[in-house]
DNA sequence: CATAACCTTTACGTAAACGGCAAGGTTTGG
DNA sequence: CCAAACCTTGCCGTTTACGTAAAGGTTATG
């Protein structure tokens, strides 16, 4: 689920002859099949697609839209970016274009044999990961910090109660000691 | 810059009679100063005020809002949670009353001898900080993991890009073996 | 083949979080 | 005391990310 390399690239399959064959039986979800998945809604996903962000695999005769396993991960990836790491779509819209400019790179590198082009194109996927790092760790980091913040006022009160509860056990009539926070 | 308590709770300072003494010179800041310190616009911190975020410790006497060190402190929380957290500041309101409650309620503690109801408060203060875990933890959670697979691919990446300019360093006519990327 | 359940596009509506402007009062340096 | 710089309260506008309803085709099922 951590995946994040969703391929927005399918550059010619090999003809949808019979529907559904060769072992996995690849079965097309509606929108709202899509929705129950992912936890969006039909609106949102029919909004990401108009801003962009993805495009389903098919149409139907009647034109529903299609999806396959590859928009579900894509899906997946969209809201995480949103919910988790708390990105705007526009954001994400400029992530997954550069995740699948990383993923032609990759496509394009087994017909280069060059050894300097190949390694051109190996610093500029780097380059590209690293700027999807870096708009991420800021993120983290402070998040982090705040919730370190967090679980030790949390642990000075789990002591705090413990005492209190002790205290109560001994029986009362003790007279407290200093105690800070 | 983490520790988020930040208190709203003033209740009667021992006069302002002479502005300016006490050692650390409280020296009150009008709204397009708070703005350049906080990186929010003034429009910004008006409308939490707007919204019950935070009322400024003053006035001046043309009605200029007048904010204290305290005031600071509140909005560089209320950015954090904002910026790092990606909370709306409705439940941003609700953290900080929470935290004002939890301030409550330690003041409260020092007239309070009662072992048990003693206890009880630092229950209460606890669930208060479970709570306030509880909305961080999962974004966090999740963040790492998505962070960690970043990094996992860059540092793939980074083996690749030495690699390759290895090759290039031994000079060309080399096959390369297979790599999976 | 009828019909319920689902889908389509189009279009208007909305909540959140501000941006920006107008009209007018306030502070402050010179 | 006066002008520049700053502030106030409206108040309307905007962007983002959808919700919702309308009008009308499509699919699956008995």
């Amino acid at each position: 689920m951590t995946s994040m390399t969703t391929g927005q690239g399918r550059p010619d399959a090999p003809a949808p002859a019979e529907p559904d064959r060769s072992a996995e039986a690849e079965r097309l979800l509606r929108i709202q099949e899509v929705a129950a998945e992912t936890g969006l809604t039909p609106r949102s996903i029919r909004y990401y697609e108009e801003v962009g962000l993805l495009r389903p695999t098919a149409r139907s005769v009647g034109d529903y839209r299609l999806y396959d396993a590859s928009d579900l991960e894509r899906l997946q990836a969209i809201k995480a970016l949103r919910d988790d790491a708390g990105l705007s779509l526009a954001e994400i819209g400029q992530i997954l274009e550069d995740e699948e400019a990383r993923r032609r790179a990759k496509a394009a590198l087994k017909a280069i044999d060059d050894p300097a082009e190949r390694a051109a194109i190996f610093r500029e996927r780097l380059a590209s990961v690293e700027r999807l790092e870096a708009s991420l760790r800021p993120k983290l980091d402070r998040l982090q910090a705040l919730v370190a913040d967090v679980e030790a006022r949390k642990g000075r009160l789990r002591d705090h109660v413990a005492a209190a509860e002790a205290e109560l056990q001994r029986g009362p009539g003790v007279e407290r000691g200093k105690a800070r926070s």
